[in-house]
DNA sequence: ATACGCCTCACACAATTGTGTGAGGGAAGA
DNA sequence: TCTTCCCTCACACAATTGTGTGAGGCGTAT
């Protein structure tokens, strides 16, 4: 039996997802709850495997919710449901430590296999959505206007270590060579990335996938 | 007729997947490149719809070919294919622009398929990819330890022009206050989101999704 | 051989950032 | 009403950053 904690506003949408869930032997609802306090709530007196998180939701929402429910129960999957028109958040989602993502409107059998595959620990996300996921994700080629210059060993040590907070003075240390020249690499980074200066060069960098932490 | 054109240094992954295409009546292979240069220079005198694109190349690699293709003949749909053990540059490449990413040891089917909705427009993952790419997305909440604090209004105003690359001065005439106004903001920002400076503070507002441009 | 790219360093100076401390006014909620 | 949070601003000072300019050594490709 996976255990569901169901989690919505709207009263109607909360019934017609239970009767789906139920008419599944393997499902058990364990209860319901109308916004991100009463989850939390519900889950100091029950147990439960996955629980199904409506994305907009009043008091505290759905990405509010998943900090603290991962937070204090790090063992319960957590599937957002949503509708289709918001979608440029997925990824966002996702790196708050969402297991699955499923449209409103799924089909009873996309529901009950989304949650049985969360269950299994496997991440989930609706076939609809995996198109505009990966659209959202190359939307911004703003990498086509201001192509990506090559960029030094050296300077990208110097750029990692900007990323890390550190100062000039750090990062000379760190690599062994004088203050000037990491402000030359500086430099020569803010000139090829078209930069004023360290912010926009992290930004640049993040974007260009040039860090990792 | 979809015309196709190989890019892949393996002559013989090459071969095998020109056999595999040229099975199908509506597929035809119209050229071959052994790396990003001759992609490019096949490009000068052919035409062609669909560019299957290894990732992993000498000269210039998938990820550079990627830009300079998009660049100059923006109609093409690019397919990246790779061995499903180089996963987390998936984002990356997207940014970059590819319509697609498919695993090389995909199924015939799945790799006709993919070729056909890449033409449509469609934007294509290999089944074995998506799960792939949700966990490099929901790999990194690091958000967990350090909790995502309440930012303001105001301070998010600060925080977006800081992004922009303003100086504080800059700032200040912006949003109508004095120099001190926005050096207070920044200084609450630091201690909230625990940073000691703005590029540390421009990573983690990105990792939280803070920034939309 | 020569040219070029990369890494290194110096010196100086202006500009900006970061920090410490204190404080007044307004809006919202207890 | 009282407290709390937010926004505002001042002043001063230390620390860092960003810029301009010039230059020597090294390896590699032409």
């Amino acid at each position: 039996m996976i255990r569901v904690l169901l989690a919505d506003d709207h009263l109607i949408l909360l019934q017609g997802i239970r009767a789906i869930l139920e008419s599944d032997p393997e499902l058990e609802v364990v209860g319901t709850a109308g916004n991100g306090r009463e989850v939390l709530e519900v889950l100091k007196s029950t147990t439960a495997d996955v629980l199904l998180l409506d994305l907009q939701m009043p008091e505290m929402d759905g990405l509010e919710t998943i900090t603290h429910v991962r937070k204090n129960f790090p063992n319960i999957k957590i599937l957002m449901l949503t509708t289709n028109d918001e979608g440029s958040i997925i990824t966002t989602l996702f790196k708050s430590g969402a297991t699955g993502y499923l449209l409103k409107n799924s089909s009873q059998e996309v529901l009950v296999r989304g949650i049985k595959e969360a269950y299994e620990g496997k991440k989930v996300l609706s076939p609809h959505l995996t198109e505009r996921m990966i659209e959202s994700l190359s939307e911004k080629p703003k990498s086509l206007p201001g192509l990506k210059p090559r960029i030094t060993e050296r300077e990208l040590d110097v750029l990692r270590l900007i990323a890390r907070e550190l100062t000039t003075q750090q990062i000379a240390d760190e690599l062994f060579v004088s203050t000037n020249t990491v402000a030359t690499h500086k430099r020569n980074l803010f000139v090829k990335m078209d930069v004023t200066n360290s912010v926009g060069m992290i930004k640049k960098a993040m974007d260009w996938g040039l860090l990792e932490d």
